[in-house]
DNA sequence: CATGAGCGATACCGCACGGGTATCGATGGG
DNA sequence: CCCATCGATACCCGTGCGGTATCGCTCATG
């Protein structure tokens, strides 16, 4: 299989539709119609299921969809490492470490200062992201190693280390009347309608539907909580950074967060191995 | 980057000669060199040093070859994996486990026995390949689980549980000197040198050099082993198998053995959960 | 029920690119 | 010193990919 008929493949899966699909490709309709049916008589195997007036995956084809993800990521992946390889090999090594913007930021800090001192270290490039995207990164191979939270982001296929358990807190308006309790449960915080919870996009960009305000950064729910239009639950660490407008009160029954440092499988970098023992000093 | 252009580099990094690469491809020598060269381009790393007596790799060839050899398995598990979830949307749903001919074919027994006594179950092909090929069907999707055993096969990137550890015997022809002792060391078998040790193709397909037998088969092996030309080393569970004119003689100080059985990490595969657990409980 | 809009498939065309042959230029062995 | 070996270059050809035009089907609409 060639990866252009994946990648073929993937966007019409994804957007089931042939125009958009070909739009997003930046090529006509036909040619995608005919790579795709091509594509089947290939496999051998139905992978869509079309009327005039709709689009459907088979089972087949939502196999070749979540497996053809993975593919194309790992092409991704190769083509960059070779690059960063050459580029290391001109001179000037670098690590990617792709970590959630505003999350663990004083554990971050923490591991870069430590790290810094170990000896033979070489410069860490950090890349903040939207909450969700370092998985990707990953996986692509533009970063080499990254900070994930469970159970919030996905850590299959990836080798990992723990590095800190913690509990969350719900991080309120200051004049809140839940802002004045020592403890919290999550029902508080359904029952206070108030303040809806957020709706955060998901991988492919579009928002679930519900009462909550649209958000795509903390800085941004932080704005809105102090605002009074929000509430935001985040693990005990993020109270290093709120300002006085807001309180935080923990929940008892809210899943805990563990930060786990997550690297590909098979990485033989010695920087990354040195940056993972590094972390687990902390 | 095109998956072509990939396979192109990769076969010429492994034979280290494009006319024997373009050979292997089933293409001529010009249009490969070409390839390669826009290969280089459009990534602009250097990925070959040639000379006209020789060619070898730079750094970035090096972790493109290893990388762009899992990222081709990945495509063409995806390939595998579609087809055959079209199969068993179409009827004939299997589960297919590669498993090393000859090894732990007691236990692989009971494991399918006890499978399909579960309910739901499903069809099992069991695939027998030569030792540590099973690693590849699983990283290309021709199975869909695979027995291995540690420290003899790479499992990085699989999810895997451990079944069985167990300690490794020497089996050495009935009439030698050695197989009248208890128990063994390492040393006993290096000194031994009427008995060399066999050599088994890499994964590549060549021989290390040396002065043992080359081998392909346990079966084979056991045959040289009876007729005096060789010693064998192998896990204990291997004596169920002995026939009479051969002794296994415990080796104290040769590494444990672990059998795993091992999946890709995000596999969906409900019958495969079922086989793990089922495996779990032997 | 007639009509038109929306969508995927088909027909057909042109050209870019992948692959072929011939040959060059460099390098090392006899 | 010459020839064998090997990768690169020059040049040509055909296939296959992408383009436009259009068809055929389905459903929403009045």
């Amino acid at each position: 299989m060639e990866s252009r008929e994946l990648r073929y493949f993937v966007a019409v899966a994804e957007e089931l539709h042939f125009g958009r699909a070909a739009q997003r490709l930046g090529i006509a309709q036909p040619p995608l119609s005919r790579a795709i049916l091509q594509l089947e008589r290939r496999l051998g195997a139905a992978l869509l299921r079309r009327t005039s007036r709709s689009v459907t995956l088979t089972e087949a084809g939502e196999v070749l969809l979540r497996e053809g993800r993975t593919a194309l990521d790992a092409l991704e992946a190769a083509e960059h490492r070779a690059q960063r390889a050459a580029r290391a090999a001109a001179g000037r090594p670098a690590l990617v470490l792709a970590a959630k913007a505003g999350a663990s930021s004083e554990l971050l800090a923490k591991l870069l200062h430590a790290y810094a001192a170990e000896p033979g270290s070489i410069h860490v490039d950090v890349m903040l992201c939207r909450p969700g995207a370092q998985e990707r990164l990953l996986r692509n191979g533009q970063a080499d190693v990254a900070v994930l939270h469970r159970p919030f982001d996905e850590t299959t296929g990836f080798d990992t280390e723990e590095i800190l358990t913690e509990g969350q807190v719900a991080v309120l308006p200051a004049a809140h009347t839940l802002a004045t309790r020592k403890t919290l449960h999550l029902k508080d915080l359904a029952d206070a309608e108030d303040l809806p919870t957020p709706r955060w996009p998901g991988p492919d960009g579009t928002y679930p539907a519900g009462p909550g305000p649209e958000v795509q950064s903390h800085t941004q729910l932080l704005q809105l909580v102090s605002l009074g239009r929000a509430l935001m639950v985040a693990p005990d660490s993020c109270r290093s950074q709120l300002r006085d407008d807001v309180v935080a009160v923990p929940v008892m029954d809210a899943p805990k967060v563990t930060t786990v440092i997550a690297w590909p499988p098979h990485s033989r970098s010695q920087a990354v191995a040195t940056l993972v023992r590094t972390a687990l000093r902390l």
